[in-house]
DNA sequence: CGTGGAGTTGAATACGATCAACACCGGTGG
DNA sequence: CCACCGGTGTTGATCGTATTCAACTCCACG
């Protein structure tokens, strides 16, 4: 994956001069495993694309647990978008899990990209609604399912991310516990023999 | 709440062709509680924008039970703004709690808005970026919080809500079932004697 | 009146959380 | 090279919370 700038249409044909200017929003940086490259209640001031490597979001609950919020792996962007916007602190914490090469965007790289596009008639709205529509399937699931379906629905969702992430993690991803998370696995593997 | 016409920003000044244009894609209707105008299943081809009255929409889960997704009282829109875009079958169901007088938009409506107000300039997505907050904070909530929890978070936010709306709605809202939210009702008041 | 849906309450059950013990590496330092 | 260690995942026992099932009340509405 090479750049988030590979990311916008092609139909785009963006000139030079709006080029460069995304560019100046973007630094490229390495990142070893275990960095954290925000830290919750504090107001985000960078968004990252990933180029290589995994990072996660988390969050702290009422009990002081990390809670997974999201994973990124390669070509995804981590980011609180809606403190961003609305300059407010973050409740998210965002760390490596893999040693990463990431693109580092300034606040102003949505606004800018954005109006570039619009200008263009393209809309870019289109992004955010796919992001709402798997937060909407993700809500949908924590209301209805079991943990054992939780799980199953994960592991077809994002199977690359199931090997490449610690098993705890993903029990916080899915609202539960790395024991419950560990004998789920176990009974699957049982009726699997 | 006039209509949905008010929502647009004012430093908009559309002219009045362009007005005209939106309002051809509304078309204001009267519905009887208890109407179903969307069902599961098929693609949407409106979205409902609340004057009065109070809707929801609500999925059904594996064991076919109902689940709230969402309410919507005065003032707010309700429409699977994902499936309509990508013009899939929506997984919600959207019915009628109260009568109820709502603005009906074609499906061209937030596309030729968003046209609209994008070549003045003017960013919608913000409205998306704020939705996806309420969603995100709903999915951290469903993670890590009690069923009490859920409930007076529920209270605080929507206190409205709670009177229009039978309890077992509110109860599917939060994932959980209607005896255990009573239960947990009970429990409250008794600590309030 | 009578009927059915909504809410409450109770008993039994199931599911996941918690607490604890242990196995299994993957380093690190002696 | 090996002993030690901390972190990770597994497994078991117990506990707590929410579900399920069932009975009952209370209205709203025919």
């Amino acid at each position: 994956m090479a750049s988030i700038i590979d990311l916008i249409p092609q139909e785009a044909k963006l000139t030079p001069d709006a080029l460069n200017m995304l560019k100046a929003q973007i630094q490229i940086q390495q990142y070893p495993k275990g960095t954290l490259l925000h830290q919750s209640g504090y107001m985000p001031t960078k968004s990252y694309f990933v180029k290589q490597g995994l990072l996660r979001s988390f969050v702290l609950d009422a009990k002081g647990k990390e809670q997974t919020f999201m994973f990124a792996p390669e070509g995804w962007i981590i980011s609180d978008l809606g403190a961003l916007t609305f300059q407010q602190s973050s409740q998210l914490s965002i760390e490596v899990l893999e040693d990463a090469t990431v693109e580092v965007l300034t606040n102003d790289f949505f606004e800018i990209s954005e109006g570039l596009l619009s200008k263009l008639g393209i809309n870019i709205s289109r992004l955010l609604i796919k992001r709402n529509m798997v937060l909407q399937k993700r809500i949908i699931m924590l209301m209805s399912a079991t943990a054992t379906e939780l799980y199953q629905d994960f592991v077809t969702t994002y199977p690359d991310i199931m090997q490449r992430v610690p098993l705890k993690m993903i029990a916080t991803y899915l609202g539960i516990t790395p024991e419950a998370l560990s004998k789920i696995r176990g009974e699957i593997a049982k009726n699997n023999t």
